[in-house]
DNA sequence: GCCGCCAATAAGTATGACTTTTATGTCACA
DNA sequence: TGTGACATAAAAGTCATACTTATTGGCGGC
């Protein structure tokens, strides 16, 4: 992983740049920048300051105020909810909390979209379910994390999607960050909790056999253990 | 010479007014902007439109590509829990849609928050809520609906904050769209539910005496009766 | 018909001048 | 001494323009 993503343009490499500092506290809320003192400091035009600010802007991070600056914003007015800030904050200090209350999240939606899911989901996506299910099965031994991992996610997205639901399917990022998070910060078993290997064929099962209330209790099963390990692992 | 644009800033009124176009399907997905095309539109210059369409990029709204142009994404990608798009799509065409998904992700998260404040609830949210739940009774009846609605809003934005989870607090503004809306577009009936208002009140008294698990039932009542009020006003 | 090069195009970046808002300090007056 | 009006300056907001860079689609050569 380099320290920095350059090749992508210099607006996305300032917002990346500013974006983590503020989010990791560097700037805490209330601090002023000025918009030619960062141009300075990043070597580049206020034009690029400009719409950097603006997108941290639009994502409550910040307050841009004539004849005052930029003024960071208090945490509790971010936009929690952009993939952005949640990378951000879990690469940050104090991933634990952030992990939580995502975990807290999902264990609030997750299971009502996979009771949705056992009545709306499409042939296709059943198959899809089951696959990703088998695929963790096949990987939940021996340290093949990464691959764990892929299979996880994208179990949880396709249970997502075939809710229906638009707003629950616009989690399957979040979800996806969550996962990948806990896992490459380790903040996880070694290998994974075999109860949660099977709850997830189960509930493959239960969408596949369209029983909405099984799916929903079985995925609720799941979102407790995560919560549970989270408790163990990052108290 | 710009007599015609607010005082709130030339690029809020551009951004409001092409996100609203986009948002309504004015623009449809695939629809190519071009900035100075735009900049001779809304008679401002590049500068803005540029920094309006860094903001609408990081809502996923469109894509900004060299020798292409400013292009509309597939509806799929946008940020739907931007408060702004919410805002725009709501105003729009498809209401009822986004109404009901919004709706049903409240019916998911809504109840989990109140038990969750069942036990976090500090002494002044508890008598916040109480006198929330009291205001809605007061206003409940006699076509005072504008009361009404500061009221409900008031109540389930305690809610969300007293769970003491960041990521169903930030969902505060969410709901208070969702109530504004289908208040100010009449997808509710004339009258508020009586049933509901009790339900309320109720809701008040268990997380007053930490009864988590009754919170939690009474306020998934409450979503349940708000689903099927949808169904009848908007199918 | 295929491949590679070239030019047109539209976004990206830089710069400098100018405008507008507004926090703050100053001074006169009560 | 306190208060309000007023001037000042600081910083963001806006604009015009020139220049850079990436990309695409077409043209010509093979």
């Amino acid at each position: 992983m380099h320290m920095t993503t350059q090749a992508q343009g210099l607006h996305t490499h300032v917002l990346d740049t500013l974006g983590l500092a503020i989010t990791a506290g560097e700037y805490p809320p209330g601090s002023v920048l000025r918009t030619d003192e960062l141009a300075r400091r990043f070597e580049v035009s206020r034009t690029v300051i400009r719409e950097v600010v603006r997108v941290l802007e639009s994502m409550h991070l910040v307050e841009s105020r004539r004849r005052v600056g930029v003024t960071v914003r208090p945490t509790e007015l971010w936009n929690v909810y952009d993939p952005r800030v949640i990378r951000w904050r879990l690469a940050g200090a104090d991933r634990p909390r952030q992990l939580r209350s995502l975990t807290v999240l999902r264990s609030a939606v997750e299971p009502v979209a996979a009771g949705l899911a056992a009545t709306h989901a499409t042939p296709g996506q059943c198959r899809e379910l089951t696959e990703q299910a088998l695929g963790m099965v096949a990987t939940s031994r021996g340290g093949r994390l990464e691959a764990y991992l892929v299979h996880d996610i994208a179990f949880h997205r396709v249970v997502l999607n075939a809710s229906g639901n638009e707003m629950f399917a616009r989690l399957g990022d979040v979800v996806a960050e969550v996962l990948a998070g806990r896992t490459h910060h380790h903040v996880m078993f070694e290998d994974p909790d075999p109860a949660a290997v099977t709850l997830h064929v189960r509930v493959a099962e239960a969408v596949r056999e369209r029983d909405a209330a099984r799916a929903e209790e079985l995925t609720r099963e799941i979102a407790v253990g995560a919560l549970r390990e989270l408790d163990v692992l990052a108290p």
